[in-house]
DNA sequence: ACTCATCTTTGACGCAGATCAACCTTTGTT
DNA sequence: AACAAAGGTTGATCTGCGTCAAAGATGAGT
């Protein structure tokens, strides 16, 4: 392992990259100060589980760098990602006990971690952070509808493309508002997790990726280091319109 | 419109049918006197657009009684429903000025509305309400993660399985606790609707009910009306466990 | 340098589900 | 009674994606 930048534990809440978008966004110095007491950090080495669906889950908490991956098992072992957690994004649910997916981290990464029952306790006496989680929830809520719309209609190019758009956004949402020009990023999954991610199989994702290759819709360097040079165009591809869409 | 009993406004809160289960649940009977001033009840007939997405949304509201759905649309007009709205359900975003998705009634249904200002400004000081509206929004999400496996990785017959066992057992929960016996209830939907749901064509829909019916699993009188004489075969045939599951 | 493991690409082939089309049933209208 | 409209079923055919298979890249460990 050598990269190590994703490993940095911030020093405190004042330096944490995710302070103004995570469950604990909205908290004043003093509310902070009360989340600091029941926190603590955890890091993932890439391809490590955090949690297995069914397991007891006895805290929550936020990815501050990383990525993790939320999946769903068949007892025939197929599977579909039900999520992707980028940092700020938040892990459990308050009130249950039990983990109802698998959690793998796809990168190296670190998580603040809240003991569920003080965190529950928290909530109720803190709006901020109640008020916050809503809003996270119904945004994940937007983002796995838009995502339904995605694996019950689209075709296995228009899906490519669509995931290829949303990282595109994301990655530009961090680089922040260089609206113009050609987009750079490098895939943060592998195929087989693209995959997961799109309801098909590696196969097909590699082909359909090799042919927008063709097609000039993308650049690629490598296997994950992609170009996007004409991002409409993209946008096209995935059956969007090239006005409103998803956030993630 | 013959049929009556959907239209029926509740006198007061304490007679409503959602009492206990819609955004309201946790509400004390001087909250419920404020939600009260602001309520107003609207009804619609079965294939009337509650709001199309786009349009502005001055209102939040939950379903009364009735059935409606929640739908996105491409360009070309490739539809995918994200959500079906049952009574006690939510429909809305605090927040939110605009419509996401369409809203349209699939049978006639009545609505408890609440204009969307006051309802946000009685949210930030009663969090009875707030709590019990994450707490909604969380099982929702839970739900279209559950969907995302069916879209995703199942096939059209065990997709047809999981919408029927989905529909069984929420009448279950309804004509409450009958869990041995063959189950009895009316498909809501259109095979185009139920098509729209599951990310097939209404074709597929058809023929797979039909050999759903053949095989024995379910027995249609008519079009609408099924019975399932054993509801752990349907599970299989969803490909679910005979355990834990989704609930709507 | 060699080996092994993981990830990826590409080809050949088959099938589940889409598409196109015809017809049936039910309900409401004139 | 005749008709139209909406919903549903079934058949024939086509095709996008899955399946099976082989082999190329890349990087880590020895």
């Amino acid at each position: 392992m050598l990269n190590e930048t994703a490993k940095v534990i911030p020093r405190d809440c004042g330096d944490c990259p995710i302070r103004h978008r995570a469950v604990c966004a909205r908290c004043e110095s003093e509310e902070l100060d009360r989340l600091d007491k029941i926190k603590y950090y955890r890091s993932f080495e890439a391809g490590q589980t955090v949690i297995w669906a069914g397991d007891k889950m006895d805290f929550v908490g936020s990815v501050v760098s990383g990525i993790a991956t939320l999946t769903q098992t068949m007892e025939d072992g197929r599977t579909q990602m039900v999520g992707l957690l980028l940092p700020s994004d938040f892990v459990g649910r308050p009130g249950r006990e039990t983990a109802t997916y698998d959690v793998v981290a796809t990168s190296d990464m670190v998580m603040c971690c809240f003991r569920r029952k003080p965190f529950e306790d928290m909530m109720v006496v803190t709006p901020h952070i109640a008020q916050r989680l809503l809003e996270m929830t119904l945004d994940e809520l937007d983002a796995a509808r838009e995502w339904m719309l995605v694996l019950g209609r689209k075709t296995a190019r228009e899906k490519i493309a669509s995931l290829l758009s949303i990282i595109a956004r994301r990655d530009a949402s961090l680089t922040f508002g260089k609206t113009a020009g050609p987009m750079v990023f490098d895939l943060p999954l592998t195929r087989e997790a693209m995959a997961d991610y799109l309801g098909l199989t590696l196969e097909t994702v590699s082909r359909q990726i090799s042919a927008l290759r063709k097609d000039g819709v993308i650049v690629l360097e490598g296997k994950r280091h992609v170009t996007v040079p004409d991002f409409n165009r993209l946008m096209e591809e995935a059956g969007d319109d090239s006005d409103g869409g998803l956030l993630a």
